[in-house]
RNA sequence: GGGCACGUGGCGGAAUGGCAGACGCGCUGGACUUAGGAUCCAGUGGAGCAAUCCGUGCAGGUUCAAGUCCUGUCGUGCCCA
């Protein structure tokens, strides 16, 4: 130890953690439960023995931290960061009076794990409960007020038991469309050709929320294994720097699509901050636009059945009487665009290269690029495809197909900046108003219409005449030129695509012109006709894909799902029924995947086949499985016969008539909304990082929402407020990492300071949303300011003798602190008024800091009192009790050390800390008689007056004037103009 | 390339449009001390002996008054492409 101890930490935090883990001192309360007598809790509440009903209990308030995946390194300094601040919250709320559910527990699914059983045969259960343990001796040691009587792993078998019924309700669910709800799949409707068995399965199974599909994932031919997106860097696996290919397999994927719009639409209802939600959005990506149908333009295409073609004639007139077929024919293309009024500016088409049409219309000449082609773009990755690619790539086909609006032959290109997982797979490109277009035309091929009027600013700087042009070269010559030259020349003046909206051109055929109408109107005429022609729609498309739910891997929940074969052998799954549950994975001893690339679920034989010749679903779920719903389930842990009950679901997430108390978290982004100020529904206050802003938060809202459709839930949605809390770098301002050598390690921390000065330091860095450095040397100073407080409550003799004992103490004890004697300043009298402004300014700030989540300046505040309560001669023990309440949510341990000596020297049984009603402050104690006011000349500080604070303006005006260091600026000026802003400011405008 | 944040002392950061720099770190001086890397007290944006002047990335604008609002610009971070 390098200096002498600010105060014996080391003893003081231990004794208190035993304390509350004794009593359970912050154990939350379900309706129904029995409260124990002497539990702290019953005594505020007068529920001794009693058995506490929803209507008893005090309002809920779910505070919650995201759960981590604990890892083998342990914890580090960004973890305790959020933690901290949801415990300084609960135990906030607590003794304001609410029954706080705080919990914790382990997302313990996970990669590493496997990869070390992969590795030395150990089982990944074995390294993830030493993980556990150690994640749990870590965090307890930072006296977190958590009822671990909630903890739960998702990895627990009487966990994932539910993960698996839950995706079983996915399963036996689909989307209805008309009613917007995922519903029951029993009550599915057959159409009136699924009239045999095998045909009503089929209907069934392509309706349901949990369904089988062929998706391209990574494939790995020399690890023998699929890869995840982000095992694979640079087209290579991450582990050993071998090739691997986009490989269509079979899949479990999850209808999110399906809640798309939903998703969406509710983030209105809930408080994220903007950024979040708008990260959402993105994600999403919600486009209007229209589908429209392009014919081939002839049967002569190789895969193009002759018999199924009929003539472009026919098939025009088939449409103008049937409509918009819900399916294209096979000798039909139909594109998705975001700009359907720009239809006449097509000049050629281009089909993703996995698009199910390319084999088919690739003519003989172009059938060996293609292929080559085809085999070059399935290394790469969807954003190597679409990234500002520097170069764009393509293929022609071959075919050409027929453009509705003015019946002209475009071709047919592949390239894969169109994906075949985004709209339909193929696009109509237009060069003069989409980029990428244009960049490809620019290369293969180019020919660009432009069909809608630029601005004369975007003529001008992308308009250049050739060196040969003489006469106007004006920006309205620009873009009149632009406008009006043949497709081929126009691509040599015009240096880019002109994406913006304006006003339609070039646009008409002998049924229909959108020319002079601007891009919206435009957008609805065009749409409207191709409906009317049966050629084409108006669609929403979303960037949000399905949601691949299938991993190839041991470690996760393996799903409860059969495959058998029906009377012609064709395979078809089954759900196992729900008293199969949990379905455990099976014991191996080699965790590789099998020779063939199945799953290392496949090498348990005897796991695999059922008697029944039934086999058994060898993918396991993802890690996000576990994560969407454990919210859920600490509402109920320890429930065996159902994930929650109703009872406790509807208390803590519900809206519960006996909450009326004002729901006051807040941060700055949020403006205070006093129609929503009633109940909160789901989870009050949701805390973690940025990292998982977009998935797991979808996710856990799309179960949430199947679950709330099906009646299981009492909310839409579960996280009804949302913080992030911001990345702490190392001490050199990078992020921290073990390769940098700046990581920093809880452990030594609190070893030298404490778990208080460390919570406090974690706080005291910055706004929690922020991103911020560690710096050692602001963790000394708060600790100082720790030291400072003992040493206000402590007589500091006392400590000498406290010293000398703990010097021969064989085993340092906590009865060694009985040594220690309060300090003699502290006194049972009533306090100054001068004190007690100090106190309520100190609780005021605080209680409104902790209402914002601006815990720094809370902090700050707590240093101004001690600041001044240490220039005191007397301490009131009332000044000092309440005091001590403030700073117990950030320093727990040294307040409960302190209150409970302080209560005892006063011969008094030390009330619990932690449920003692928060101080409230008296604003009359804070008003003060005279004030200081700030004077400005001409908007500039001169001086500062001191007046009665109910001074007139008057009298204002007149000190102001008066003040000496503002006469010099009035002299030989006429005062135009007094602005005074009572109690706030003069300013004189002179002149 | 697009979207969203954010630019304040040597450092972390405070400031309902109204005295810029609260609080903490660091630094300087002093007290107590055999000692101080403990503690306590005082000082600490820059320039100047001072009065005073200058100061919130940069350039404009609105206003009696701008770190705060608006426009543009540069830089940093995050997300998306």
């Amino acid at each position: 130890m390098s200096s002498r101890r600010q105060y014996p930490f080391d003893l003081i935090e231990p004794k208190w953690q035993r304390a509350w883990d004794a009593e359970q001192t912050f154990r939350a309360f379900n309706p129904g439960d029995a409260v124990p007598e002497g539990h702290p809790f019953a005594a505020r509440y007068s529920l001794a023995g009693k058995t506490a009903s929803a209507a008893a209990l005090p309002p809920k308030f779910y505070i919650l931290d995201m759960f981590p995946y604990p890892s083998g390194a342990g914890l580090h300094v960004g973890h305790p960061e959020g933690y901290t601040a949801t415990d300084i919250l609960a135990r906030y709320r607590r003794a304001k009076g609410f029954n706080v559910l705080h919990p914790m527990g382990w997302d313990s699914f996970g990669l590493p794990a496997e990869q070390y059983a992969v590795k030395t045969g150990q089982h990944p259960r074995v390294t993830t409960e030493a993980n556990i343990a150690n994640f749990t001796r870590q965090i307890k040691s930072l006296g977190f007020s958590y009822d671990w009587s909630r903890e739960l792993a998702t990895t627990d078998p009487e966990y994932f038991r539910w993960t698996q019924w839950i995706f079983l309700q996915l399963y036996n669910a689909w989307f209805n469309p008309e009613t917007k709800k995922a519903e029951p799949i029993a009550k599915l409707k057959y159409p009136a050709d699924c009239d045999t068995e095998a045909k009503q399965r089929a209907f069934r199974d392509s309706k349901r929320l949990a369904y089988v599909s062929e998706q391209p994932v990574w494939w790995c031919e020399e690890l023998g294994t699929v890869l995840a997106n982000e095992e694979v860097v640079d087209g290579k696996s991450e582990v050993g720097g071998f090739p691997v290919v986009r490989k269509p397999m079979r899949q479990w994927v999850l209808r999110i699509t399906a809640y798309a719009e939903r998703l969406l639409d509710d983030l209105n209802t809930i408080e994220w901050t903007d950024s979040l939600k708008e990260m959402q959005r993105n994600w999403i990506g919600r486009s209007e636009g229209a589908e429209v149908d392009f014919i081939l333009a002839g049967p002569e295409y190789p895969g193009v059945k002759a018999d199924s073609w009929m003539s472009i004639q026919i098939w025009y007139e088939q449409r103008l009487k049937k409509g918009f077929a819900q399916q294209p024919e096979g000798f039909v293309i139909r594109v998705f665009t975001t700009r359907p009024d720009t239809l006449f500016g097509a000049t050629y088409m281009v089909l993703s290269p996995e698009h199910k049409l390319v084999d088919q219309i690739t003519s003989t000449e172009q059938r060996a690029a293609v292929q080559a082609y085809k085999t070059e773009v399935a290394k790469k990755s969807d954003l190597e495809r679409t990234e500002l690619a520097k170069e764009k790539t393509g293929v022609f086909t071959g075919a050409y197909a027929i453009n509705p609006v003015n019946g002209e032959k475009i071709p047919i290109w592949i390239a894969d900046y169109v994906l075949a997982s985004y709209g339909t797979g193929a696009i109509m490109a237009v060069p003069a108003h989409d980029e990428r277009d244009f960049e490809f035309a620019e290369e293969f091929w180019p020919m660009i219409k432009p069909v809608v009027e630029p601005t004369l600013d975007w003529a001008e700087k992308h308009v250049e005449f050739g060196e040969g042009h003489v006469g106007d070269k004006s920006a309205a010559a620009k873009k009149a030129a632009y406008l009006s030259v043949e497709p081929t020349l126009c691509m040599a003046i015009a240096a880019g695509a002109y994406i913006g909206d304006g006003v339609a051109v070039n646009s008409a055929n002998s049924e229909v012109s959108l020319n002079g109408l601007p891009t919206a109107e435009a957008k609805a005429k065009i749409t409207a006709w191709l409906e009317a022609k049966g050629l084409g729609q108006k669609t929403i498309n979303y960037k949000l894909r399905d949601w691949l739910f299938s991993r190839q891997r041991y470690w996760g929940e393996p799903f409860p799902i059969v495959w058998r074969r029906d009377a012609s052998g064709q395979p078809y799954h089954e759900a196992l029924p729900e008293r199969a549950l949990p379905l455990l994975p099976p014991a191996l001893t080699d965790y590789k995947p099998t020779a063939s690339g199945e799953p290392p679920l496949a090498r348990a034989k005897d796991w695999v086949n059922l008697p029944d010749g039934a086999v058994r679903e060898v993918n396991t779920m993802p890690q996000w499985a576990g994560s969407c719903w454990y919210y859920l389930r600490y509402l109920d842990a320890k429930n065996g016969s159902a994930f929650v009950s109703k009872e406790a679901e509807s208390y803590w997430m519900g809206l519960n008539s006996n909450q009326c108390s004002v729901n006051s978290v807040q941060t700055e982004n949020w403006k205070l909304n006093t129609e929503n100020s009633g109940a909160t529904p789901g989870v009050d206050l949701y805390v973690g990082g940025t990292e998982h802003a977009v998935l797991h938060l979808l996710y856990a809202r799309f179960w949430h929402k199947v679950l709330f459709d099906l009646g299981h839930v009492s909310t839409a949605e579960p996280f009804f407020k949302l913080v992030n809390q911001g990345l702490i770098l190392g001490e050199d301002g990078q992020k921290m990492s073990k390769s940098r050598g700046n990581v920093v390690n809880p452990d030594d921390v609190l070893a030298e300071f404490g778990a208080d000065a460390f919570r406090l330091y974690e706080m005291f860095m910055g706004p929690l949303q922020d991103t911020k450095p560690w710096n050692t040397r602001g963790v000394e100073g708060v600790y100082r300011f720790l030291g400072r407080v003992w040493r206000l409550f402590i007589e500091e003799k006392s400590e000498t003798a406290f010293e000398q004992a703990q010097t021969v103490a064989t085993q340092p004890d906590a009865d060694l602190l009985d040594h220690l004697v309060m300090n003699g300043t502290i006194a049972d009298v009533s306090a100054t008024p001068a004190q007690l402004k100090v106190l309520h300014a100190c609780i005021k700030k605080v209680t409104e800091d902790l209402d914002h989540l601006r815990f720094n300046t809370a902090i700050s505040a707590m240093m101004v009192f001690v600041n001044e309560a240490n220039g005191w001669q007397t301490r009131p023990f009332s000044v000092m009790r309440t005091f001590l309440q403030l700073l117990a949510p950030f320093a727990p341990h040294l307040t409960e050390e302190l209150w409970s000596r302080l209560h005892r020297t006063f011969g008094q049984n030390p009330p619990s800390l932690g449920y003692s009603p928060w101080p409230s402050y008296d604003p009359a104690l804070l008003v003060e008689s005279e004030i200081e006011i700030p004077v400005s000349v001409n908007g500039k500080h001169r001086d500062v007056i001191r007046v009665a604070v109910d001074a007139d303006n008057a009298t204002l005006e007149a000190a102001a004037k008066a003040a000496e260091k503002v006469q010099p600026f009035l002299e030989g000026k006429t005062v135009r103009k007094v602005i005074i802003v009572p109690k706030k400011m003069v300013n004189l405008v002179v002149g």
